[in-house]
DNA sequence: CCTACTGTATTAGAAGGCTAATACACCGAT
DNA sequence: ATCGGTGTATTAGCCTTCTAATACAGTAGG
């Protein structure tokens, strides 16, 4: 599915919500999808349940999955995505940190672009390879 | 100088350590100038000494910073800039973290990068402004 | 029915970040 | 010499995250 960074300050259970959007907005888990049962997941990801779970719930009620009790999780038939101003607000604040880490780094704004699409690219490329 | 954003999950001694990298990059504080002390910092920020502290061991340990012992801290002659394998390390793994923020959001490539840039824009005549 | 799997919930404990309160050593100015 | 400013260091306590160990409720299949 995806990997876990242990050096990413983020709580894990942010960077599995992130990651399941990540996977649903590149077409990577299509609506009805069956996603793993978080003891699954917690396995896969060397990570406890609980973590899985509350990773979960927030897609849960953020309308992303759905949950049919007994059976498993699937992906929502119509995945909510985050309104115009959320999506533009989470845009701004996440580029917003990278120029800031970048910069601090000593790079300045072609290399910075130039970064980001090769880590576009690869995203990408890599989900293409888990299909 | 800069603001700490408690929204952000890296820790404010780690922001702190970036502020004064970027400021330093950016040229607003020039080799051999005075950094403010860290009781000041720390009371400008609302934050405790010691999470200040924290951040100026590490850069004078880095390189960016100098002590003179009872007088103050200062902007090192020159500012050790991390390497290159470094800095390619670094701004790779920044922007593998904020592509994943920006697909997770929905967005696509040019999206990513136009706000990349209007961030990089922004950030640059904040500091002009404060000079 | 029974087993094995789903998600849900609770409790306890370890680890790290942050705060607060001190104390100490050093330098410069009065 | 004293006072007020530096950086340095230590200790204790709180909060959040994460882990671990359970227990409970629902569904599917033998």
């Amino acid at each position: 599915m995806f990997a876990i960074n242990p050096a990413d300050p983020a709580p894990i259970w942010r960077q599995i919500e992130e990651g399941m959007r990540r996977l649903i907005a590149l077409g990577a888990l299509k609506p009805g999808a069956p996603v793993p049962s978080m003891r699954d997941l917690a396995r896969d990801l060397r990570v406890n349940p609980n973590t899985v779970a509350r990773a979960y719930q927030r897609l849960t009620e953020g309308g992303m999955l759905a949950v049919r009790r007994g059976e498993g999780t699937f992906v929502a038939d119509q995945p909510a995505q985050p309104r115009k101003s959320e999506k533009h607000e989470m845009l701004r604040d996440a580029a917003q940190r990278f120029v800031s880490a970048a910069v601090a780094a000593g790079a300045e704004l072609p290399e910075a672009v130039e970064a980001v699409e090769a880590a576009y690219e690869k995203l990408v490329r890599d989900e293409r390879k888990r299909a």
